[in-house]
DNA sequence: ATTTGACTACGAAAATATTCGTAAATACAT
DNA sequence: ATGTATTTACGAATATTTTCGTAGTCAAAT
């Protein structure tokens, strides 16, 4: 029952949201760090993007301190459901396991990661019998 | 070996080909009575949109008869490929396995279908010995 | 031939997203 | 205290996406 807002960060959002999610509460200098490595953008760019994100409730942040800390919101788990579910809908026919065929065809994943995968499958069968 | 340019339609213009490539070459006004009936734009609207995928490249025409057919030149399964990358990449932390679990649990899929992935994860292993 | 209706072309407005410059605030070192 | 570095706030420029009005074209009906 987590969550029924809308979730729709834009992508340059989500960018910054994907690393609050890995590194926890961070400052804008970190965040800015870690977007330099792969993209040019001034800092007072993230910055502002990331004052928007306050704006837009994506974030919020302790301002006890004059560097402010922000952190995500919005759980990683949400958003995903949010954005798998709009995917689904919009470009696999609303088949969750077309999906699913299309994911595991074209990446690596380990052989524990398809045992991991496949005992859920188990699982789920059992439940719905 | 089939495609290496970046897809990368807006919403709007995944919209449409979503419809393109379920119901094959379409008109203009193919395509608008199916959008009108979740939004309402204008008819004009979904022309230049179409036309704006022309000139990306994203759809071809026939314009020989006055009323010209769209068709999509973007393949659904690449278009597919392209955003699951990302979407990988970006908010699941890289990791395939946990997009598919997550998409398994928040959707209901039939045991045919569960049945088919696991065939699959079968064949996957079997062949990575 | 004229009207009517459906279509395309196209410019441009409106909405949204991204980028950045500049000023003000704060802390720290000299 | 003054200077330096780092930060926030914020307006505004730019870029992108979406929307729509208007004009012109064409074909079929009157």
């Amino acid at each position: 029952m987590s969550n029924h807002k809308n979730i729709k960060p834009t992508e340059s959002e989500l960018e910054i949201l994907a690393i609050l999610w890995e590194k926890g509460p961070a400052t804008v200098r970190d965040i800015h760090e870690v977007l330099e490595q792969r993209k040019d953008a001034g800092y007072t760019t993230t910055l502002k993007l990331m004052q928007i994100m306050l704006e837009k409730g994506l974030v919020d942040r302790d301002t006890s301190n004059k560097t402010h800390v922000y952190r995500a919101t919005v759980s990683q788990k949400d958003t995903q459901q949010q954005l798998l579910s709009k995917m689904i809908d919009t470009v696999f026919n609303g088949s969750a396991s077309q999906l699913v065929l299309q994911a595991l065809g074209n990446r690596h994943s380990s052989a524990a990661e398809l045992d991991a995968i496949k005992a859920y499958l188990d699982e789920m069968e059992k439940k719905s019998k």
